[in-house]
DNA sequence: CGCGACGTTGATTTGCCTCAACGATTGTGG
DNA sequence: CCACAATCGTTGAGGCAAATCAACGTCGCG
């Protein structure tokens, strides 16, 4: 079942007695989502917070140019949410869709609140959950304002094993905020050392 | 009392009770900083969640060629804390220090924890505090791979307009990932529209 | 007064983008 | 299953964005 990995992931966190166990299982849906497909778009209210059981997903907005800026990318045990859509119910500038087809479990806004109201224990985990993603965005910003093109893509590959050779080199470079040209001769420099 | 500054800005999360106003002031301790003191250096472990009275901070790491990237400013009524290190009372790789004389209001690790414990609000009231600047980063990170140095700094100064005019460029280029002499010189082309 | 921090300006170099073109691969509809 | 389109990765020429280095004037402060 795919609900035991969700609660796995849980238990990582702090372990869940038998009743959140069921509260938890009881308010959330799961979704299989086909490639391409979207879970959110621009000027929709993120209604989801979304973990992803298998796949892979990005989160990007699209400039007036029509070009993708890539702010997350999101695999297996891992949760995707436009936050700032989320909580203040506002219309997302975001989109969300599946790099690969994708299995995901989906718990809506009020089902969430109700898990916040009623057992300390989520609150708790999403606090921790959002603390360590926000560290992992600190890092990104010190690479993006310290570091040089090269540099943050090795960064990358180091950081992202698990998902760098599921991506084409054109969302790197997206998620990179370089060319796609440009990251081709990055690589094809490291290449010959 | 500075403290009535702190129980101010936890109200407008979620009103604490008499009680838990009670906890917190116990465990909690005022300090007064100088201008260009530091309150985290490079391997400490940051042990203290800090609140600014009145001020202005500035985080940031130092590079091989000693120059310095500025992650996070923080003035008065916010939050400032490396919580990686915080959290996981792993060694530091920033520095926190003031850049205006300041007072601040700091909780210790165990003492949060205990208030985390103990009293699920605070952990709702952090939870929501770190998802604010989660949101805040990522509009930070968009900015960086999409958008030129010019509109980041427009950004900015339409962003922090109460500290903006606090801050010597140096320190505002530090922030954006230019140098100084390309801030004014977008300065200047700026002043001639 | 003299020093250090700050802001500016100019000349030069480097990092990265733009645009155009091409082959290889993948996906898709007939 | 083939044919064709779309996506992808690469390369090169040229241009713009930003860094580097050096110099200089101003200001505040010990």
């Amino acid at each position: 079942m795919n609900i035991n990995k969700l609660l796995t992931h849980f238990s990582n966190y702090i372990p869940l007695n038998e009743e959140e166990i069921i509260e938890l299982s009881n308010r959330v849906v799961e979704r299989s989502i086909k490639r391409k497909q979207f879970i959110l778009q621009k000027n929709d209210i993120c209604n989801n917070y979304t973990f992803i059981v298998s796949g892979l997903f990005k989160m990007y907005t699209v400039d007036k140019n029509g070009v993708e800026h890539i702010l997350h990318f999101a695999s297996e045990n891992d949760w995707i949410c436009d936050i700032n859509s989320f909580h203040n119910k506002k219309q997302s500038s975001l989109y969300i869709d599946a790099i690969e087809p994708s299995i995901i479990i989906q718990i809506d806004n009020s089902n969430l609140m109700y898990l916040f109201t009623h057992y300390q224990k989520f609150d708790r985990t999403f606090r921790v959950l959002i603390e360590n993603k926000f560290i992992e965005l600190e890092n990104r910003i010190l690479q993006n304002i310290s570091s040089k093109a090269e540099e943050r893509y090795q960064f990358f590959l180091e950081q992202y094993p698990n998902i760098c050779n599921r991506l084409p080199n054109v969302l790197i470079a997206s998620y990179l905020g370089i060319t796609p040209e440009f990251l081709s001769k990055i690589r094809n420099i490291i290449s010959k050392k």
